[in-house]
DNA sequence: GCCTTGGATGGTAGCGCTACCATTTGTCTG
DNA sequence: CAGACAAATGGTAGCGCTACCATCCAAGGC
């Protein structure tokens, strides 16, 4: 029985049963639901009781209508595989599942257009913050964020010119210190090998080359790069170009762990011993990096931390009280292994 | 100047402004919109001229306010970090990225309770088809997803009993072919190594067990679980604890690749060689595994197309042609590698 | 030539909620 | 004890869109 209301909408409890059942106005159930604070004690239990009764849910959608702002947080990431994007996208669930806020992923697969189409549709809702990845936007994506009406956060990365709020760390100090570190255990003939260079990658490649040009050993041969994505098996087979271009290769800066982990397997395929004929350095030093045989010097980035950390920003700007600190650089930490021991 | 509009909104473009502009009726842009085919081709380009010059883009909150159903997918899974799933997730990602469909993601912790939370929160938005990981759900959980009014397809494995569609793969035939075939190479001490024993991991279990049986070699001490999280470093670990506490294994079925190439890793460490004295086979068949040395054997699943074929059985469900196969199986795949190779 | 039919278009009335502005009541001040 | 004021509650009017039901007009049938 009970075709309860009107032609669509499934009959489910609105506001005012709720309101009704507790013998109050709607608008206050509003309130009671929303800033318990403004509602006595009495009414407050009232109202409970209908809701629970009912098994009321207010509806996101009418809300997010009547007030202008949807309880949204918008994401956009390049890629979802991606393990760094991935811990970065875990931080922020974490963080906000306690919260009313529901989360929207966009995944921007690299490119600028695709991040200008998602930051429309993700505009239209009215979100109540936004988190993007990189601080490359194009101007006109630029524009969509300065014009958002919320909280926007740029992670992953930190730079002089916020459009609002940043956390992040320096990719190029990152890059220049896992050079320095292969260059102080002797190497010489240090590789670059990456794949997929966005612009994160670009700057670990300039750090690269600033510690190498700075010890007078940088050579244009030493770096093997691929628009391709990144994968392990890309890995391995990016090394043997480098090292079929360059023979006396001793050592690789790796863009990132996956890359890395394929480099030391094709050591163990060619038998070259690593640390002694190749050292190797990765980037972001994901778990196995410590397990691997032998290990891998890697440098680490703190990744769950920025997606936790941009999040606390977005939230204490929407209550009204940006931080002061509004570029967070979480920094890098190089932590040395086997890889490098020689 | 202009402060176009109401108390709120911030003066965007409405449907009325566009319909003023164009000279029509509100409805009418509205369907330009959505079914163009039941507009005069005159009257859809004047429409379309307005929405260009205005950048008029339509609020979904209202839409969906006013059709009682939002276009939005809820997808719920277990790991937001598990290779796995965020490859289902991409699937699902890259078949949407071209419809009106927006994505919602809930990431679940491996709990039943967070499950039902969401389930809640989702169902709430009226959402147009959910998508979940997993067909344990429990009895609270599995009502919402009867009562959600919206296609339901439940992924990653297949079962008896689907609530609405499926797409998966037998986890229980894919840890007895992973066993058959350690038991063909010639193993016969051959432990399980698993971590966070989730249902599926205990049906791959389910499976080894079976095979063991048959071949009459089963001994529970073969077996080494831990509720942790999966990692490489824990994968060596527990390799460790399992030759502890068995010396003679001469073989592993890993509940997933990371455990393999942990395995692989301590082998290394300790000197054992693979295939010889301990042959490994992991599960899900990662890049990783193809490049490893030596190359781990693995079950091969298809989890990108899990992702592409629950969008489409949803999407199809939506135009109103249920598929009449409900149940996909995908099924696994033996990858036969060097660490099996004896 | 009148009536039917169907396609194109528009008006009206909400969808379920909250912003804004009363109104009511109780408490405090001088 | 009047007046001021704050706290608690409620009514009204939308938010921007679409479902539903007209209305209109041209084409076709008898």
């Amino acid at each position: 029985m009970s075709k309860p209301r009107s032609r669509r909408g499934g009959g489910r409890p609105t506001i005012a049963d709720v309101a009704r059942k507790a013998g109050v106005g709607a608008i206050t159930v509003s309130r009671a639901l929303r800033e318990p604070g403004r509602v006595s004690e009495d009414l407050r239990r009232q109202i409970q009781a209908a809701v629970d009764e009912l098994g009321y849910v207010p509806d996101p959608n009418a809300r997010a209508l009547a007030s202008a702002r949807a309880e949204v947080f918008g994401v956009l990431v390049p890629s979802l595989t991606n393990n760094v994007f991935a811990e970065v996208v875990r931080g922020i669930y974490d963080s906000l599942s306690d919260s009313p806020f529901r989360i929207q992923i966009g995944n921007t697969h690299y490119s600028g257009l695709e991040e200008e189409r998602l930051l429309q549709v993700f505009g239209s809702q009215r979100p109540a913050a936004l988190i993007v990845a990189g601080i490359d936007q194009t101007p006109s994506a630029r524009r969509l964020l300065e014009n958002a009406g919320c909280p926007v956060v740029q992670v992953m990365e930190t730079g002089p010119d916020p459009v609002d709020m940043m956390v992040g760390f320096s990719h190029l100090n990152g890059g220049r210190t896992a050079a320095e570190h292969l260059l102080e255990a002797g190497y010489r003939k240090i590789g670059f090998i990456g794949a997929r260079m966005d612009p994160r990658s670009q700057r670990r490649l300039a750090g690269y080359r600033a510690a190498m040009e700075a010890a007078g050993l940088f050579d244009p041969r030493l770096i093997t790069t691929t628009p391709v994505p990144s994968s392990v098996s890309l890995g391995r087979e990016l090394f043997r170009d480098a090292l079929a271009k360059m023979p006396t290769l001793d050592g690789v800066f790796c863009n990132n762990d996956d890359i890395a982990l394929g480099v030391l397997f094709e050591c163990h395929r060619a038998s070259l011993d690593v640390p002694k004929q190749i050292g190797i350095v990765g980037f972001n030093d994901l778990d196995m990096m410590q397990v691997s045989f032998p290990s891998i010097t890697s440098v680490r980035t703190h990744r769950y931390e920025i997606g936790t950390r941009a999040v606390a920003m977005a939230l204490a700007a929407i209550a009204g009280n940006r931080p002061d600190q509004r570029i967070i650089d979480l920094g890098t930490e190089l932590i040395r292994r086997e890889s490098t021991a020689r």
